[in-house]
DNA sequence: CGTGAAACATTAGCGGC
DNA sequence: GCCGCTAATGTTTCACG
């Protein structure tokens, strides 16, 4: 994981990569003008430092029946309440957090700046499993103090690609 | 991209596929007690009928100097200003939209419900590429009224998979 | 960086449940 | 219908020039 150097012909990689990441290794190097073995070792490199975290499929949300998208901004209660053990250190937003991670329809949380703490981009079925999840899991979090959630109306640009050129 | 029936075995195979797109298919059909052949046949039959929508590599975005990652709301103009052609139909959220398309740091693009209109994704080098990128794309563009930005503070958890088990 | 050969993976055809 | 075998073809990978 040391720092690399990433130079012309890594990056024309790693943009072949990002938007098809089956590529055989012999096609990506028909594309960027070398012989194989000097470009799987590129992307052995690449793969190594990091710089590639990984390869994913991706799904179709809608034709597996998640027809919902939400964003979901949430407040935290930032003084120790009386069911935190003052010894224990854990605040409010470790058990936040450690929460985020068991709930599978959050497929994203980021710390945010601004007037509210958290980010959650929540994946669901319907507006009914939206609400059980807000009512059961969020709300009913003690480190939670209020949700804004936004929905989303249509998708324009979605990419996991990012701007490297 | 008919309507398509998923089973058990296919839901195996997509969540495998979520984690690792990489993985051969005999891989794949050992680990859930397959032979090769119909193992191959499901993953086709997926990716045809657009369930998997395709295969890509993720990067790490500070590893390639893309330490910024912003969420930006954005509100459009509503009526027709005098730019716009009466008889061209183009309204100011095509004309947004369209320019949306062409900005390579917006990763991320969804219409959204409450008092604003967009929501942008916008993953950028550092705070002076943000500025320029807001004031001389965003603020510059006709249809943009308002925008108001949170930045990411840090990343609990992001993932490309759906929770479809 | 490129070549070539061994190991491995993919895929179509066919028979069986 | 869906599974699994086999065999031909194509791909990855690594030692070596």
């Amino acid at each position: 994981m040391a720092k690399i150097e990433i130079d012309a012909i890594d990056r024309r990689i790693l943009a072949i990569l990002q938007e098809n990441g089956r590529l055989s290794n012999q096609e990506i190097a028909e594309r960027i003008n070398l012989s194989p073995s000097p470009c799987l070792r590129r992307i052995r490199r690449l793969e190594e430092s990091g710089v590639i975290r990984g390869y994913v499929a991706l799904l179709d949300a809608q034709k597996l029946g998640l027809d919902l998208l939400a964003y979901v901004n949430v407040r935290l209660e930032k003084r120790s309440g009386p069911a935190l053990s003052p010894r224990g250190g854990a605040t409010h937003a470790d058990l936040f957090r450690a929460a985020v991670q068991t709930w599978p329809e959050v497929v994203a949380c980021h710390a945010m700046t601004g007037d509210m703490d958290y980010l959650l981009r929540v994946q669901v079925e319907d507006m009914a499993h939206f609400s059980r999840f807000v009512q059961e899991q969020l709300l009913h979090h003690p480190s939670v103090i209020d949700v804004k959630t936004s929905f989303s109306l249509e998708r324009f640009k979605e990419t996991t690609a990012l701007p490297i050129l």
